[in-house]
DNA sequence: AGCACGCCGACT
DNA sequence: GTCGGCGTGCTC
């Protein structure tokens, strides 16, 4: 018997399924992780089985066997193999890519190559004397990386030949992957009546062992550093409890769970009418295992998740499985509290905050049937259930469900692609629908439902459109207008809490000096830089370069250094000088880089009453704080001018999703919105809260300018280290390509030209929906792959891409 | 990617 | 002759 297997492994290079002999005696299933010999030197290498054959089709006399079944278990069932196909052919990924997506990172193990000396070593001095010696220098057994990276010449041709001639052994050593991981826990080693009573004499002369001990006699069995923290005792008074026989060591394994706190359970309230009419809609479909789409619209606050808790209830009782996917920035504690509180324990989140080990507990959780749900940014959408009911795509709209590395994976493909196999329910919802979504429910190629009232029968803030162009004119020079700085000091006299959102952050956009006209650039990408006043620093935000802030012009010595443009950290000290009284709290990435200090902001800005909270995107989502009344966009045109087809879509849904946090609770909200375009559709529309009028007037120009839905974009991204040879690849690319039923634009530099000193070009193909040219693309590139001229130059082919600058 | 093989120039 | 540098092609 012969297994197909797929390779963990990096290169773009090994796109192969390669053939194992099965060894006598050894089961292997679709699926399971193996442990298998590769390459020359038949390093041990984790593969997964993707076919089990009776013949080999490679040579028998080449062929090598499996070495072993791999910890990891089965990873992938039949299913979620046709998903992996799907995904290469989809998105032009390699299989190893494409396995990688669906398994758990830091489940492969990795093998170290060890070097040992093991005969006298060589009499006379030359290069092999010198790496015996080198080994024996370190104990007799070294790394072999670091064996190589000692000499500054190449040694693998050396120690190949001291290998053969015995003098030095090599062998692989496993690290294990990330495993269980386990803690020392007490069990209770006497009865409960017995344990209390004895916690009763104690009590005078250590009150820390009778608590402790009270504790251990209601739980029985806890961990060790649960108990020090429940008894506020430390490992003496466990000792003592050990030694005097009430309580035995134990070691318990434990799920790494970062929601760990404890949540009140809730079975929810009634449905209004239109959630009831949803719900009824939905349900027959649950019943029936029927694979269709539903797009739920409704607007913020109209309360889509307790219709998405009712359907996931629906499923669960069936005993099938639901796969709850939500942006990654909206995945705080709060929706995840929400979905424990009505489903208990049986709930698995999958998000980017985890470590590995955390993850890897995660999946483990979901395969081995410990969850019913799972709760998850974008690649949960791989949640290795095998029976799923539902899966529901929460703010379908958002950006996030794309996948910027291969494969680049559209998250609403995967899931419908797995909500078909399964016979599920594909729940779309949004307040602001992708165009392309909206198309598909208006063409009836998907069903819609609507959601048209605020649950809490409030209605959306009113919305004030600020022209700063006349702001400027009346002598305005601050980056509030009159109305916004009129709002904000009405909050302040009434207590009540104000949102600003800027969509970018730092303190400037761009450095320059008012001598010379000269422009700070970031030396690896082509990019101004921007100041952070906090560490008074030069930032790039797209390499992470930083530089000290320069005093005088580093290029005519001025002292005329100005910033101009604003940035979150400029907002935050304009309002600490117009407002000296407000308190203020700042939410962007530079303020929430560690771990859980998103929660920790918003739970100061809820608990504290802080006045104003100034952020960028990540204030958008979710956020739900009854005494917030007020919310200004500082500029709205930010996102507006961006050279891309949706630019105008995502304005739209960025205004609705923050104007939507003013007056959640009982007191009506406003919303200030500040722009040089007033007169811009995207605006004018959001100031109307009408959805329904920007999509047809956007859908019609989408259709005249032959734009998706009407047409698919991929783009194709050439980024070398130089210029010349990325530019004349492209070029080469466009040319392998030829002429079609499609049109190609470009190629062009990208809008940011150079990044991480990589140039960067692309083609934009437009093409029609049914007509497929992946072939022509795949060929142009392997044209292109094999010329040795474009060796240094990467290709990205981007089906759907989200940016197209 | 990482490694082996093999071809070719420089030096013993 | 022989050492070592680099181009080429394969991994089952």
């Amino acid at each position: 018997m012969y297994a197909q297997v797929v390779i963990s492994h990096t290169s773009r290079a090994l796109d192969k399924i390669l053939e194992y002999k099965i060894p006598e005696g050894m089961t292997v299933h679709v699926g399971d992780a193996v442990m298998v010999p590769f390459g020359a030197k038949n390093k041990p290498t984790q593969g997964y089985v993707t076919a089990v054959t009776q013949t080999a089709d490679f040579d028998e006399r080449r062929i090598k066997s499996i070495k072993a079944l791999s910890p990891a278990g089965r990873v992938f069932d039949e299913k979620m193999l046709k998903v992996i196909l799907f995904m290469r052919s989809r998105y032009l990924c390699t299989y190893p890519e494409a396995v990688a997506a669906v398994v758990p990172a830091g489940i492969s193990s990795k093998s170290k190559e060890w070097i040992t000396a093991a005969g006298s070593g060589p009499a006379q001095a030359g290069r092999k004397k010198e790496v015996f010696e080198r080994v024996l220098a370190s104990g007799g057994t070294i790394e072999y990386q670091k064996l190589i990276n000692f000499f500054p010449w190449d040694s693998s041709q050396v120690i190949r030949e001291l290998v053969k001639e015995g003098v030095l052994c090599r062998e692989y050593s496993e690290r294990a992957p990330v495993r269980k991981k386990t803690e020392k826990a007490l069990r209770l080693a006497v009865s409960r009546d017995e344990a209390l009573e004895a916690a009763e004499d104690f009590r005078k002369k250590a009150p820390k062992r009778a608590r402790a001990l009270e504790i251990m006699a209601d739980a029985g069995f806890l961990a060790c550093g649960d108990l020090k923290k429940f008894a506020d005792c430390d490992s003496s008074v466990i000792k003592a409890l050990c030694q005097k026989g009430f309580c035995e060591e134990a070691v318990a394994e434990i799920e790494r769970n970062p929601n760990t706190n404890y949540v009140k359970p809730d079975s929810g309230g009634p449905l209004n009418l239109e959630q009831r009419e949803a719900v009824d809609t939905l349900c027959p479909y649950i019943d029936e295992k029927k694979y269709e789409t539903f797009l739920l619209h409704g607007v913020t606050g109209s309360g889509k998740t307790e219709v998405y808790m009712h359907c996931i209830k629906r499923v669960t009782d069936m005993g099938r499985k639901a796969i709850v996917l939500v942006p990654e920035i909206s995945l705080t504690p709060q929706t995840v509290n929400r979905f424990r509180a009505r489903f208990g324990d049986r709930i698995a989140v999958l998000h980017s905050a985890l470590s590995p080990g955390e993850k890897y507990d995660q999946w483990r959780k979901i395969r081995d049937g410990g969850a019913d749900i799972v709760i998850g940014a974008r690649s949960a959408v791989f949640a290795p259930f095998d029976d799923i009911g539902i899966i529901v795509l929460d703010e379908e709209h958002s950006d996030t469900y794309k996948s910027e590395s291969s494969p680049r994976y559209v998250t609403n493909e995967i899931a419908a692609f797995r909500a078909q196999q399964n016979g599920a329910l594909l729940l779309l919802g949004s307040a602001t629908p992708s165009f392309e979504t909206y198309y598909k429910a208006c063409s009836g190629e998907i069903r819609l439902l609507n959601l048209k009232q605020r649950f809490n029968m409030n209605s959306m803030p009113d919305i004030f459109v600020e022209d700063m162009r006349e702001e400027l004119a009346s002598g305005n020079k601050t980056m509030f207008s009159r109305r916004l700085y009129e709002e904000i000091s009405l909050n302040l006299e009434k207590g009540e809490q104000t949102i600003l959102f800027l969509n970018r952050r730092g303190y400037s956009t761009f450095v320059s000096c008012r001598e010379c006209g000269y422009v700070v650039h970031c030396p690896n990408c082509n990019i101004s830089l921007t100041y952070h006043r906090h560490d008074d620093t030069l930032q790039c935000h797209y390499c992470g370069h930083s530089v000290k802030n320069y005093t005088v012009c580093p290029s005519c010595g001025s002292k005329y250094i100005r910033y101009f443009g604003g940035g979150t950290e400029k907002v935050e000290s304009e309002v600490k000088r117009l407002f000296p009284n407000a308190s203020t709290i700042r939410m962007d990435i530079d303020t929430t880089g560690k771990k859980q200090s998103h929660r920790k902001i918003l739970e100061r800005f809820e608990k504290e009453k802080t006045d104003i909270l100034i952020g960028t995107q990540m204030v958008t989502k979710g956020l739900d704080f009854e005494n917030v009344t007020l919310v200004g966009v500082i500029s709205a045109d930010t996102m507006l001018h961006v050279d891309d087809f949706r630019s105008g879509e995502r304005t739209f849904d960025i205004l609705e999703q923050v104007t939507g946090r003013a007056g959640r609770g009982e007191k009506r909200g406003r919303a200030v919105i500040q722009t040089y375009s007033p007169d811009h559709e995207a605006i004018i529309m959001a100031a109307q809260h009408n959805y329904l009028k920007y999509y047809q007037d956007e859908i019609r120009m989408r259709k005249i300018l032959w734009y998706p839905p009407f047409c698919d974009i991929i783009l194709i991204g050439f980024s070398g280290g130089v210029r010349q040879d990325t530019d004349d690849c492209s070029k080469a690319f466009r040319a392998y390509v030829g002429k079609g039923d499609f049109t190609v634009l470009g190629p062009l530099p990208c809008a940011v030209s150079k990044i991480k000193n990589k140039y960067r070009f692309q083609i934009l193909i437009k093409c029609s929906p049914d007509k497929d040219i992946t072939d022509r693309l795949v060929a142009a590139r392997e044209k292109c792959r094999a010329n040795l001229n474009f060796e240094d130059v990467t290709i990205i082919i981007d089906k759907n891409p989200v940016h197209i600058h």
